[in-house]
RNA sequence: GGGCGAAUAGCUCAGCGGUUCAGAGCGCCUGCCUUACACGCAGGAAGUCGGGGGUUCGAAUCCCUCUUCGCCCACCA
């Protein structure tokens, strides 16, 4: 009797169905970890606030939707932080490209006014980002929402500040750092992209000061020149010996330099002579240092990448003051060739750094900036990862890991920018005592009574120095919290490799240096990057990106979701075509519209009420029935194995297999005529047991469609839900090799004859005649045991199962020896038969002959593992006995 | 300059020493609107697993090498 589901539509449509089941989810608190239990906890990677998330960020977020789910679904007290990083370059970029449209700069608002300004732009782009993560299903505590630059959050930043800085670890540095000449800020050299870039490489005269010769240098930045301080070569170069004391007049300005020697010079680079620009260039810097330790470093170009003017030293010569310093660069070339003091111009292929943010050559710059001694906080981090204290998956980064730990660099922290935590130093104008402060002061701790006017620091920190206490100041570090007793440390992050050095180490760091050399998570995931079909990233500026609004819109959240975990294992790359959103997201679709079909179906044919598959006696199950529960126990068991192994793709095919393949090409459609005559309650209890086992493991990576199927089974109460529905276990009582095998049979036996039909054109309607004859280890029960359901699914009239094979017909053989004989009166000719056997024959003969090198090599009998041979025995025996029906039936033929 | 990854059907990928391991999805071909599903069902065609060499009884699977593509790191100006 049909139920009310024949009402459900046979098309699924996710647009009316995920939006409020997500909206159930939020309203019972599903995603709030419970009280109760081991917890486990993933901390989001805070997405930046600037931009609209794209599906790159989208697997990341599935990721560990999946894992979540599946943890909470197996008891865990399940916490997975959400929040946004507030980005400080990048956010204060895109406010003043803005500002740069209305004709303003962020110095015409002034600081106060502009940093209202980015608030409220991030309050808009920050809430679209949550819901973004709502649309693709992120089942996040969205009760501890984070935002790195909320109130309490910022405590936990000065607190670690100032915490560094009494234990000396941060310092004034007088050094060449990173400068963003348009973001007009200071770089982390993690900030400092390389880009290969074909560039030039100059070889300029320099005339000796005496006026005995010239010396020739090669370099990229001829504009750097007036910055010279001098010219090294490497002490053991016998061409420069002669020059050693001797002075240059830089050219285009006619300054005197020295000329000293240095090891740190490349004899074999350029000319083997090296303009020293202190500077404008780390490496310059440390040879300054070296050579003329007493000498000023010239800047010779203004913060936002000019050639200085006369107050700036007056090094540069008039007619190049102001001007920007690539243009500076070609005139200088065009001057140097007038003077004929330009010896050659090489094609050069070199590294340029370029700001991450806004994709500015970087000038490097010779300031004082604040920074963080970074040994002692790597130091314990790399031996605790040598100790397996965390994992990082894939395997394969551990080299990149350790690497960068053992060589790491301080980091600097300061930026030069208004959007971002104000550096907590202070510093008494009157006797210039300067103090890092958890409080902002009224007055100098120093200074008896009336001291001088405070100053705070004018910069901000790095974003990262926020981010990298995300672990623990989302969860109110510093203050001895309940949460942070229960959700420090944390399990897994799962995030992109490109932040493992930004972002992931440095947590590290932290982790082990505030919060009790406890590691903040114990597995790092790194994810693979989803890239279009040329292999590229997604990103704005080449279009290729994918908003996952519009594909849910089109196909639903569960399809994005079935494309972007089964598009790549373990941290592969997912290649998705933007421009054929059809081809890329349709399995999903699909596989979603399958489910909803078999739910339909299956809810159609159960009662109000089912027994328990525990409450069925075994006696009463067909050998269908003890198949698919068997395929059910291996398809838990893998499925689990495969998430505990962070293998989503596999668990994701694993479930795919069984609902589609197994449970509905196969079970339903073998159970279909038990359920039409109403009978006994057996196949419904099987089924229902199955489809329910089903969507609990489809639900983490399918969690709307498996929901919505998944209350509407039969004894569900008003409220449950699949979200925190337990995880199936295996039965073991329900394990069966047996039926596995000769369900296996009935199979083979069904799709051999479908294939004699598709291969003599017979319509499905021509109800056929066919035999089937058990032989070896295959018995007749196996076949006349599940005789309608050959029938049924083969379209047959009638199957002989008892009889031998009468030699009229077309044969196929199977098992050891098994074999189907479909009658087919005058569809066949004997000569078509003959050749059709002997083909399989021949087929037969070579894997037996193969088969027979293998056995017959004393190598492989004596070194290969006994099971396997004797496997190949088995396998041999089987053939064989294929071989021998084969050759009666083409006797019997008279074939020749 | 160093390190890493990928190369398997037209496309996107799985398999990573031995069970028909040469697979899946999409696409393609042939039948089917079989009362859950044409976003479907059934049956097919399709790859000397990038080239070469080696280890092994046995290699898509391990090693070396080459080619192509991609990524990360890097103070030769």
């Amino acid at each position: 009797m049909p139920g009310p589901e024949f009402e459900l539509p046979p098309q699924y449509d996710p647009r009316s169905v995920e939006p409020s089941l997500y909206r159930r989810w939020l309203d019972r608190g599903a995603f709030a970890p419970k009280d109760q239990g081991e917890p486990y906890v993933i901390v989001i990677p805070p997405p930046n606030v600037t931009a609209v998330l794209h599906v790159g960020h989208g697997l990341n977020n599935i990721i560990q939707d999946v894992l979540i789910r599946f943890e909470r679904m197996r008891g865990r007290a399940a916490e997975w932080l959400p929040g946004t990083d507030h980005a400080g370059i990048a956010t204060q970029n895109v406010v003043e490209k803005q500002l740069a449209a209305e004709g303003k700069t962020r110095f015409d608002l002034g600081r106060e006014a502009f940093v209202e300004r980015v608030w409220a732009f991030v309050r808009e782009t920050g809430d679209t980002i949550i819901e973004q993560l709502k649309i693709i299903g992120c089942s996040c505590d969205w009760s501890r929402t984070r935002f790195t630059l909320d109130e309490a959050y910022s405590r936990s930043v000065r607190e670690a500040f100032v915490t560094l800085w009494d234990e000396g670890l941060i310092y004034r540095g007088h050094r060449v750092i990173h400068w963003c000449p348009h973001c007009l800020t200071a770089l982390s050299d993690e900030e400092a992209e390389h880009h290969d870039t074909s560039g030039n490489l100059y070889h300029i005269t320099y005339p000796l000061a005496d006026g005995s010769g010239s010396v020739t240098v090669a370099t990229t930045r001829p504009e750097t020149m007036f910055g010279d301080i001098g010219l090294v070569y490497h002490p053991k170069d016998r061409r420069y010996k002669a020059f050693k004391g001797k002075s240059v007049k830089i050219p285009l300005s006619g300054l005197v330099i020295p000329i000293g020697t240095d090891d740190a010079v490349d004899k074999a680079f350029g000319t083997g002579m090296l303009k020293v620009t202190p500077a404008h260039d780390a490496n310059d810097f440390d040879i300054a240092n070296r050579v003329w330790p007493k000498e000023d470093k010239p800047l010779i170009l203004t913060e936002d990448g000019k050639m200085a003017g006369t107050g700036d030293g007056g090094r540069v010569p008039p007619e190049l003051q102001g001007l920007d310093r690539f243009d500076a660069r070609k005139k200088i070339v065009k001057l140097l060739e007038k003077e004929g003091l330009l010896v050659k111009v090489e094609q050069h292929q070199h590294a340029v750094r370029r700001c991450y943010r806004c994709d500015t050559v970087v000038e490097p710059r010779l300031s004082d900036q604040w920074f963080v001694k970074m040994k002692p906080l790597a130091d314990p981090v790399l031996a605790a990862y040598r100790r397996g204290e965390f994992r990082i998956i894939p395997e394969r980064w551990r080299a990149t890991f350790e690497n960068w730990m053992a060589g790491i660099r301080d980091w600097n922290i300061s930026r030069q920018l208004w959007w971002g935590h104000r550096i907590p130093v202070f510093t008494c104008t009157k006797c210039q005592y300067q103090w890092a402060s958890r409080t902002d002061p009224t007055a100098c701790p120093e200074c008896d009574g009336g001291g001088g006017p405070v100053e705070q620091d004018p910069d901000v920190l790095d974003t990262w120095f926020s981010s990298w206490l995300w672990p623990f100041a989302t969860f109110g570090w510093p203050e001895r919290t309940p949460d942070l007793a229960r959700f420090y440390p944390g399990h897994t992050l799962v995030t992109a490799p490109e932040i493992l050095q930004l972002w992931v180490s440095r947590m590290l760091m932290s982790g082990y240096h505030f919060m009790e050399q406890r590691p903040p998570f114990t597995t790092v995931y790194l994810t693979g990057t989803v890239r279009d079909t040329q292999h590229r990233k997604m990103s704005k500026s080449l279009g290729n990106g994918i908003d996952p609004r519009d594909v849910v819109q089109l196909y639903g959240t569960d399809a994005l979701r079935w494309t972007l975990i089964g598009g790549g294992s373990l941290g592969a790359d997912v290649i998705v075509d933007p421009s054929d959103l059809e081809t890329t997201f349709a399995p999903g679709r699909n596989f979603a519209n399958k489910l909803w079909n078999i739910g339909r179906f299956i809810l159609s044919q159960l009662p109000v009420s089912v027994t328990p598959i525990d409450r069925i006696d075994r006696a009463q199950l067909t050998l269908a029935d003890r198949w698919i529960l068997a395929r059910a126990q291996a398809t838990i068991r893998e499925t689990t194995t495969s998430l505990e192994q962070f293998r989503l793709d596999e668990a994701a095919r694993r479930c795919y297999e069984f609902a589609w393949n197994e449970l509905a090409d196969w079970y339903v459609e073998a159970v279909k005529p038990r359920l039409a005559g109403g009978g006994p309650t057996v196949p419904q209890a099987v089924l229902a047991y199955c489809f329910d086992a089903a969507l609990r493991l489809l639900h983490p990576v399918v969690p709307f469609i498996s929901e919505e199927l998944w209350q509407k089974l039969p004894g569900r109460a008003p409220d449950e839900l699949l979200v925190v529905a337990e995880w199936p276990k295996p039965r073991p009582a329900l394990d069966d090799a047996e039926a596995d095998a000769e369900f296996g049979r009935v199979k083979t036996a069904i799709e051999l004859i479908r294939s004699i039909r598709a291969e003599f054109r017979v319509s499905p309607k021509t109800r056929l005649r066919a035999t089937i004859v058990a032989r070896g280890g295959d018995r007749a029960a196996t076949f006349s045991g599940e005789r309608d359901t050959i029938q049924r699914l083969a379209h047959l009239e009638s199957l002989a199962t008892d009889g031998a094979s009468d030699g009229q017909g077309v044969h196929a053989v199977f098992g050891a020896g098994s074999e189907v004989v479909v009658a087919l009166e005058g569809a066949i000719d004997v000569q078509q038969e003959c050749r059709r056997l002997s083909g399989e024959m021949t087929r037969l003969d070579q894997q037996l002959a193969a088969l027979a090198t293998k056995l017959t090599n004393e190598s492989f009998v004596s070194r290969a593992p006994a099971d396997v041979v004797a496997r190949e025995r088995e396998k041999e025996r089987t053939w064989r006995e294929q071989r021998n029906v084969l050759a009666g039936k083409l006797r019997a033929l008279g074939c020749s």
